[in-house]
DNA sequence: TTGAAAGTCTACCCGTAGGTAGCACGCTGG
DNA sequence: CCAGCGTGCTACCTACGGGTAGACTTTCAA
């Protein structure tokens, strides 16, 4: 139990150097982040960074990869959900918008600082992108399959669609007009329209 | 006429110098890309570029901001077009599109390294893309008032048009399966189809 | 109370790359 | 053949920041 705690304690200071990692690489990039900063801002010095993490990039690596996974297991569950094409992608793409915004940094991190990445970790990331197009482009032809989507192409309709949904990171603004849950229904319903689904919006 | 030809030969010069650094500022990053490599893919020499540029923020801002500027007229050019709603917001988005990807490498580079442009640099071209969803959002009001579009909220409709355009930057391979025309095409009607309009896409 | 192990810090190294000073070469006109 | 200028190069400086060695402190078991 000791040990038990012991492991706990180490998850948690693992955690906050990530927290404060995508903070302050969210604000000024990750190049424009020095470790010194990160120490800093927790209160700590450089090396005590270095027991938790083997280098400045396997941090990057350690706070895009989770995230790009729950993007992935949101289109994976909803598309595996019961339900029509329509019901399901709808669902499919409310809750990729809510992973979106719920880890804006994160999301936003990723596709700024790919670049920066090992090239094993983003092999390993864009497995799993792949994954989630090819989902996508499944549910989609499923609905056009069964007559309830018109998309002429539908390959691109669905980069179209995903790019939509993640391209939500550059503008949402969590202190703003609209609720996360306001964004992501209003989302999922464009993109249904966008696929000619009848009641992209339910009309009352 | 001396003159004018050694200002065409410095300006040949400062566009050679933006052709590589677009190159490989795109392949490796900003920051994973130094001075030195720019000048030994010209076959010069650093103090080279420094006759041109003043520094290299400078060079990224030079690469980014007429970019965005296409991409603001496209959609200033198609809005005061003359024609429907409708006609217009294809041939907005059509022209947006072409622009993204014909610049494929600017507007990669812009987005994934905003953090490294001087503020007043980044200031100059957020008013740009101000400018930009105001237009698409008043054309987009324009077609819900003459009902040819029907959407819940034209804001995030603006914001999700534009998105799921400009993340075509991410996916296309001017080399693949679609031509650039077809792409611009489908995105074009796809982005009808998402506000409703009739004839996303022209049924023969 | 003591010894060892875990954890963190101080102090440092050193490669890298943005930026610059001053020289050398070649062209043009006398 | 030479003066002078424009142009680009050689050679350098310097700051910064990722990464590390080793000392110090704290904790816990015996």
């Amino acid at each position: 139990m000791a040990e038990h705690m012991r492991d706990e304690i180490l998850a948690y200071k693992r955690d906050r150097i990530l927290q404060e990692a995508v903070k302050l690489f969210y604000k000024n990039g990750f190049t424009g982040t020095t470790l010194d900063d990160i120490a800093a801002e927790l209160g700590v010095t450089k090396p005590f960074i270095y027991t938790h993490f083997r280098s400045k990039v396997e941090l990057l690596a350690a706070l895009c990869q989770p995230t790009i996974e729950l993007s992935l297991e949101a289109v994976a569950n909803a598309a595996a959900a019961p339900g029509t094409p329509t019901e399901r992608l709808r669902l499919a793409m409310a809750d990729f918008a809510k992973v979106v915004l719920q880890r804006q940094a994160n999301i936003a991190i990723f596709f700024r600082e790919e670049k920066n990445l090992t090239p094993d970790a983003l092999g390993a990331i864009n497995t799993l992108r792949k994954q989630f197009d090819r989902l996508l482009s499944g549910l989609l032809r499923e609905g056009v399959a069964s007559g309830e989507f018109a998309i002429p192409d539908v390959d691109v309709a669905a980069l179209a669609i995903g790019g939509m949904i993640s391209w939500a990171y550059t503008w949402h603004r969590p202190e703003g007009r609209l609720t996360l849950e306001d964004v992501c229904g209003t989302l999922a319903g464009l993109a249904l329209q966008m696929v000619g689904a009848a009641a992209g919006r339910p009309r009352g």
